[in-house]
DNA sequence: CATCGTTGATACAACGTTGTAAAGCGGCCG
DNA sequence: CGGCCGCTTTACAACGTTGTATCAACGATG
């Protein structure tokens, strides 16, 4: 592998020369820069990273910590921040959390330091305070949950009016007996989501029924599936739902469908996230649309931003959504 | 951030001692140690990776390329990849191609040299050929198409076998009119799985008809659902059809429900990668099922074999696969 | 003609780490 | 007591790059 000294020697001139050409430096002899460009493509250099990093403080590298790539919401989300990445010069480091805040906090503390110039982070388990620690001089964009208390960028679409859009949907359709699925504990999504569903009820002067908020500890095909299953079992089934991702919503459909409910005609069903697998799946789902290429976008620009000036004081983007209605809220009651 | 020199500073040593006891090196005096390990945890000390990586000349990076993450099959091996490399303390760089040949040619000319100790890399335009010029003297571990003249290190199940065994299932139901959706001019993995269907058929001894193998140049939802529609658009349709992945499959099935062509009894599907989504479907799918925890395990062992001894003879793995029979196959006629 | 600023090139040090060689310090054996 | 061996530590160089300081050559300016 050719270094800048091989170049040098080849070209007849110092490394430093060499390097001026290779980083663009306008001081070099017509006659010097045309043979030092020979030398580079005859000798295939490539610039050693690493070593350019060691020198520079900078690497090249910025971490994409979420907690699983087979929720396709995170695939999508993954593939555009790639992109996005890549307009930047940056090569992303995917590190998967699977929920654990171990691993959100390992990762950040282990590749912080040295490895990455910053971190997109979508956090699951991890928590607000949590990140005074994990990363003190990491820049660090936070995709998602919306703590507009925490002095970290962040960006993020407005949970609690998309999940009150979504509800509203449905108790425009006629239906009374709305249920949730996806209430958790932890989950700063989840609450806003929650807060949003409780507010459309309101608005619509519905009862909140304890009875037809599910709890989703994960938010996977077979949780939705579950969930669903046990509103169906209630006495008083509940004639829409609101779930609060695709896949949980894909298992509710499924879920009804193996109790003979309808879709849309017994049971509405709205998702969020507008995976495409929803936009296939039969019904098609309805579906909250976060505009996931803007959240891409605003993520690496601020985290570009955040690294060229590290004092600038935190942003809070907030991302445009739709509520893309089909065949999961269309027609029937 | 604190060096080497910090810590061999607050304990009173040399910077090779603290190297020393960072790096495992079994001669250390107890109480030397002891000292050291003090101020490591009293500095919060952490190695940077460039620094080390510059000097040993290995980087801790593998990258790992595929077309897309939006593909689920993608998008779940990816997550199996980042497990297997944590157990090798690597961590990945995930490329996206988007299928076309210069990105996975660029990537790895400029990634190689210097940042990653290896690649693993998922071809899909990428011929034959391009692999001896494009990274020298880079390890990689093909995934997915297997020819067996190229002297690189393979992962993959027995394609021509797996679709061989999938159109089978379909002929064992009774079905005649077997149709192929995923045919595609330059894909490797397309040639064997279509040769798989023909072997099949003619293993029935029913003919291979040209107007039901229908191309698809990309393997989307979409295209598997412009395909079946024109497949049902023909004189005489297929009464069942193999799709070459499970997107093609969901497509086809959604192409069928909108023309009120019932799946399985009108029309039985196969998929193919055994994707969670197709778990779900409705109906859901029967699928070919590679091992893909099998397949990400092999590919970075395989890789991690390849960077200790450059010189061992390349290795092609087969990774088992299995039939997995759901609704979309079940009953009717 | 001396001085100065501009252009162009170079040597050197430094980033943080680890391999190498060598040296200090015992103790043990002859 | 001299020499040798094993343990322990250290100084030094090197990985490949780039910032800084320096230097040389040159034309322009006073």
């Amino acid at each position: 592998m050719a270094t800048l000294k091989d170049v040098a020697a080849l070209a007849g001139v110092s490394v430093k020369t060499v390097s001026n050409v290779v980083n663009g430096y306008a001081f070099v002899k017509p006659e010097n820069r045309r043979r030092v460009e020979e030398a580079l493509s005859a000798t295939g250099y490539r610039p050693n990273l690493g070593a350019r990093n060691l020198r520079r403080g900078r690497t090249g590298f910025v971490a994409l910590v979420l907690p699983e790539l087979v929720v396709p919401y995170f695939a999508e989300l993954a593939g555009l921040v790639l992109g996005a990445a890549q307009e930047h010069e940056w090569n992303v480091l995917i590190e998967q959390t699977l929920g654990t805040r171990e691993v959100e906090r390992d990762t950040l503390a282990s590749l912080g330091p040295h490895m990455i110039d910053g971190a997109i982070v979508s956090p699951e388990a991890l928590q607000a305070r949590d990140f005074g620690e994990l990363a003190p001089g990491i820049p660090v964009v936070m995709l998602g949950e919306h703590s507009v208390d925490l002095p970290i960028d962040h960006v993020g679409i407005d949970n609690v009016e998309a999940a009150r859009v979504a509800v509203a949907h449905l108790i425009g359709l006629g239906r009374t007996r709305v249920a949730a699925i996806g209430a958790h504990p932890h989950r700063g999504t989840a609450a806003q989501r929650l807060e949003g569903y409780r507010l459309a009820l309101a608005d619509a002067g519905l009862p909140v029924r304890d009875e037809l908020v599910a709890t989703a500890l994960n938010y996977h095909r077979r949780d939705g599936a579950e969930a669903m299953a046990r509103l169906l079992g209630a006495a008083e089934p509940p004639d829409a739902v609101f779930c609060f991702n695709d896949l949980l919503a894909v298992g509710a459909v499924r879920a009804a469908a193996e109790r003979g409910v309808r879709v849309p005609s017994d049971l509405a069903v709205v998702g969020f996230d507008n995976t495409e697998e929803g936009a296939y799946s039969l019904p098609s789902l309805t579906t909250v649309a976060p505009d996931k290429a803007a959240i891409a976008r605003a993520a690496v620009d601020l985290l570009r931003r955040r690294v060229d000036d590290p004092e600038r004081a935190p942003e809070h983007v907030r991302t445009p959504f739709s509520l893309e209605v089909r065949e999961s809220t269309r027609g029937g009651a």
